[in-house]
DNA sequence: CCAGAATGCGAGTGTTTGCTCACATTGACA
DNA sequence: TGTCAATGTGAGCAAACACTCGCATTCTGG
């Protein structure tokens, strides 16, 4: 249906002077997209950035499609690492401070890169990038749902799993919508709290 | 910062002739987008899938930019009428019913040309683009904010505005993220139950 | 019925840009 | 130190595609 095409590597990079120039080529490519937007992003402008002949770049990705996709690869890789690295000690937590520690937790991982954040979900076309994208979010579902079937008998939920979607959707959304629309409304401690509010409520739990 | 086009007609339509070639593009590149993506999406394509010359199509729209920007504006005005237009029945229901109907109704606007849709958000960049859309959004915000207020009395919340960010990004986020990622579950009542859930409990009123 | 405006036409042009390839340089390993 | 593989180079090619322009057709108002 829609043009797909391959971005896996042409080659695996094998000195080290080669892995820094892969490294160099995404980050140029990072840094090219934040400053003159998707459309000025070429090939020629990223080799340019980079410091390095377009012929080099060429080497490691088969083509233009696979430099974006390898940077939102490790753009949501590192997000969703900032999340779940911690979820595992949130875990552990009363259920009220677990809501706030998660809550808090997405709003940091928006912190990240924020410019190459709003240009990638603003501008770029998730053309055959989605499956990542669904595969991270399904490990966060789970993990949530996870969550939630640990402490079942402490909520007033009925099925974990769609309580999960919902409540990742959610938390998710109002984040992703602060950040971009009204970031002044991150550093706003009621919208922290009225997000808590959100998901203690809807848990039945009570509130501190 | 980012290429930034001029999207405004080149030319009104003076004549019934003409307005119908205008409709009849705009359909056109619905057609080419959902049918062969956004990378599929050439002047001659919607030219040719129109039954119509390029020149036609220039005659009316100053450039490619400008052909999907009109769709995009149209679209999300239809979404966003399908709801708007049913807030002010909705006003007068009892909060329950009001809150199953305002979900109802989002889901229902969800279901407008779903293909269309999908391709407009996983493929088309917003560059540009963005200032209809939060114009739109700032009217449903202020509609949300508003019936939280006038019913202040009956509702557990501190201010109607943060709770209208709140509740609108979240009910949008679940509907947006089901009809793109598991549409079979708009179809499970309980996930509207849940969704019900949240806002009223959230929102501290009795649930039925 | 006619003149001028509005609309429609589509082959062709100019530019942009992704990508190649023949060659140069550097590193690994014996 | 010599050899081959790995890596780097960048001028230039070829294709795609947005957009123009000179002309044909249709409509409108008098």
């Amino acid at each position: 249906m829609y043009r797909q095409v391959k971005t896996t590597p042409r080659k695996r990079p094998r000195q080290d002077r080669s892995r820094a120039t892969v490294d160099t080529v995404l980050a140029a490519t990072a840094r090219v997209l934040v400053k003159r937007g998707f459309d000025g992003l070429t090939t020629n402008a990223v080799a340019e950035a980079a410091g390095v002949s377009v012929g080099s770049l060429y080497q490691y990705f088969p083509n233009k499609e696979a430099l974006v996709a390898a940077l939102i690869e490790k753009h949501v890789e590192d997000m969703n690492a900032a999340i779940l690295s911690e979820l595992v000690r949130v875990a552990k937590l009363p259920i009220g401070e677990a809501v706030r520690a998660v809550i808090e937790l997405t709003i940091k991982a928006h912190a990240i890169e924020p410019e190459l954040h709003r240009v990638l979900t603003e501008q770029v076309p998730r053309v055959g990038r989605l499956a990542k994208l669904r595969e991270l979010d399904a490990i966060c579902h789970r993990m949530v749902a996870g969550l939630l079937t640990a402490r079942r008998d402490e909520l007033a939920i009925t099925d974990p799993d769609i309580a999960a979607f919902i409540l990742v959707a959610s938390i998710e959304a109002i984040t992703h919508h602060a950040a971009l629309f009204a970031p002044e409304r991150l550093r706003d401690p009621r919208l922290i709290d009225e997000a808590c509010a959100l998901v203690t409520r809807y848990l039945g739990v009570a509130e501190n």
